[in-house]
RNA sequence: GGCGGCAUGGCCAAGUGGUAAGGCAGAGGAUUGCAAAUCCUUUACCCCCAGUUCGAAUCUGGGUGCCGCCUCCA
């Protein structure tokens, strides 16, 4: 079985077959970091994250690029509505990403390249383009001229004269009247008064959004890679614009793959900044909802699919985590196994589990299909969380099963392939998520609980109810455990 | 209007020609002083219509509904 991936340019599933064997070269659209990342954001890079960590498990040595655009109209703007710099808002917002991916476990780009820093790489761009006529200058600034780009259109399927009418329907603003075809768009813009900018052949600017993944993805990554990442909603223009500036300029394919995801929806609608409905990382991740409840959660559904996002599929994920996370636990808290070498070819193991490993792959292959690999996974947990109950029920005879070679290795399969998809144990406390300081202490709660003892130990279990329901009321749960032992959550 | 996509049980969601994965919720049972947790069992003919086929959720045509893009956007 190979890799199968759905090729936005096609249209089509297609095998997945690199330039260079055993080799992945991918560029993924970062963000324009003029403020938090939203479930949108987390979606999308948790999807990428599931592919680099496949392509990994399958053998092939990855590159993967993701780019910061710290220079954009909204970044100027956030700066002078605060009284800051451009500098200020994009450190701060990279850092805030960072941050939110690093609890998503989401792994690091091996290079993240900014448009600031690639200035070179951008006016050496444009200049080719100028040098061979795909461009033109105007008033300061520089626009691509799509008419004279034969495959324009190619990616999003527009046809450029059939599409004439409806950019006539556009405001006819001062920059549209610079254009020669309502399509171009710009690779260099003029400075504005009081904005920062840079020098340049056509005079101080900075570059257009556009341009600048064209060049760091030939900065970073050559003329051609094999895989280009990004939101669906960057189809028309981004995509199809970078393609027609790379490919003029180069005369190669920019990349053999296009990959896309589904937006994240609110009520049947895409979350969006614009809308404001969306809800970032950290509000809900502060919320306390898990990590890796937000991961299951869009997991659970195909990453080219739309995915709703409501409080109920919300909870649904977190009570599935749970049980996927007591299975994890038989291995202990050291999950950092996703990055021990994994094999997809693994050594021998008994033919149950290796029936499962080759579902987990065959699903995967499948345009990674991760619910269908996360059901493999739930059938996988399913014995584990079962002998975990008995061994924290004290049962000896789990305590012997616990270690043979059989669990062992089933527990160590679950762990590996949980690894391939980002999900790794949570101990209580992450799952509990923060606590703002409110509500009994816990010595408070302590003695609550031997009061409540003392009443069960008299039966007098009215007391010990009402004990229990006040204390829930104030947002904790009490748990009785075999043996007498009273354990408790906070809400 | 143009381009693209989607419609599967109460909810989420796989399945793309051979008779419906998985998760959540629900129901019954076990266990428990009662709970919680856990364990066992259990719940669908796949938007509508017409075709193709021995056989379709899966293919074709038509219809209906919904979404994305066409302006910044993961």
């Amino acid at each position: 079985m190979t890799l199968k991936l759905t090729n936005s340019l096609t249209r089509r599933v297609e095998e997945f077959r690199p330039i260079e064997p055993g080799k992945v070269s991918i560029y993924c659209c970062g963000v324009t970091v003029y403020d938090l990342c939203h479930l949108g954001h987390a979606r999308s890079y948790i999807a990428w994250d599931v592919l680099r960590r496949y392509l990994r498990w399958s053998g092939y040595a990855v590159t993967f690029v993701q780019n910061y655009t710290d220079i954009d109209d909204k970044i100027l703007k956030r700066a002078a509505e605060e009284g800051s710099s451009m500098e200020a808002v994009s450190e701060r917002n990279i850092e805030a990403f960072v941050a939110d991916m690093t609890r998503l476990n989401i792994l690091p780009a091996d290079r993240m390249p900014r448009a600031t820093r690639s200035l070179d790489a951008i006016r050496t761009l444009i200049s080719e383009l100028e040098a061979k006529g795909a461009a033109y200058s105007a008033d300061g600034d520089v626009y691509f001229a799509v008419m004279k780009h034969a495959g324009y259109g190619k990616l999003s399927g527009r046809d450029l004269e059939q599409q004439q009418d409806n950019a006539a329907g556009r405001v006819a603003s001062e920059e549209e009247a610079r254009k020669q075809h309502p399509f171009d768009f710009a690779l260099w813009k003029g400075a504005k008064p009081g904005e920062p900018s840079f020098p340049s052949p056509w005079g101080e600017g900075r570059p257009g959004w556009h341009i600048e993944c064209s060049a760091m993805v030939r900065e970073e990554l050559g003329d051609t890679i094999d895989i280009h990442l990004g939101g669906a909603d960057l189809v028309f223009p981004h995509h199809e614009n970078e393609i027609a500036q790379s490919e003029a300029a180069t005369g190669k394919e920019l990349a053999h793959y296009w990959l896309h995801n589904g937006m994240v929806n609110v009520g049947g609608q895409k979350m969006s900044k614009s809308l404001g409905n969306f809800t970032t990382i950290r509000a809900l991740l502060d919320s306390g909802v898990s990590p890796m409840t937000l991961r299951l959660f869009t997991l659970q559904a195909h990453y080219r699919k739309p995915l709703d996002f409501t409080a109920d599929a919300l909870d649904a994920a977190a009570t599935g985590w749970k049980g996927l996370n007591a299975a994890l636990a038989l291995m202990g808290t050291d999950t950092s196994g996703s990055a021990a070498a994994p094999e997809r070819s693994a050594p021998e193991q008994p033919a149950p589990l290796a029936e499962a490993r080759q579902r987990f792959a065959t699903a995967m292959d499948d345009d990674l299909n991760t619910s269908a690999a996360l059901a493999v996974l739930f059938e996988l947990a399913k014995p584990l969380r079962a002998l975990a109950n008995r061994l924290e029920r004290g049962d000896a005879s789990a305590e012997a099963e616990a270690h043979t070679p059989a669990m062992a290795a089933q527990a160590a399969l679950l762990q590996e392939l949980a690894g391939v998809l980002g999900l790794q144990h949570e101990t209580a406390e992450a799952q509990a998520g923060s606590h703002d300081g409110a509500g009994p202490s816990e010595a408070e709660i302590q003695a609550q609980i031997e009061a409540r003892q003392a009443a069960k130990a008299a039966r007098d279990f009215g007391t010990a109810d009402s004990i229990r329901e006040a204390l829930k009321a104030q947002g904790i749960e009490l748990i009785d455990k075999p043996g007498g032992l009273t354990e408790w959550l906070r809400h």
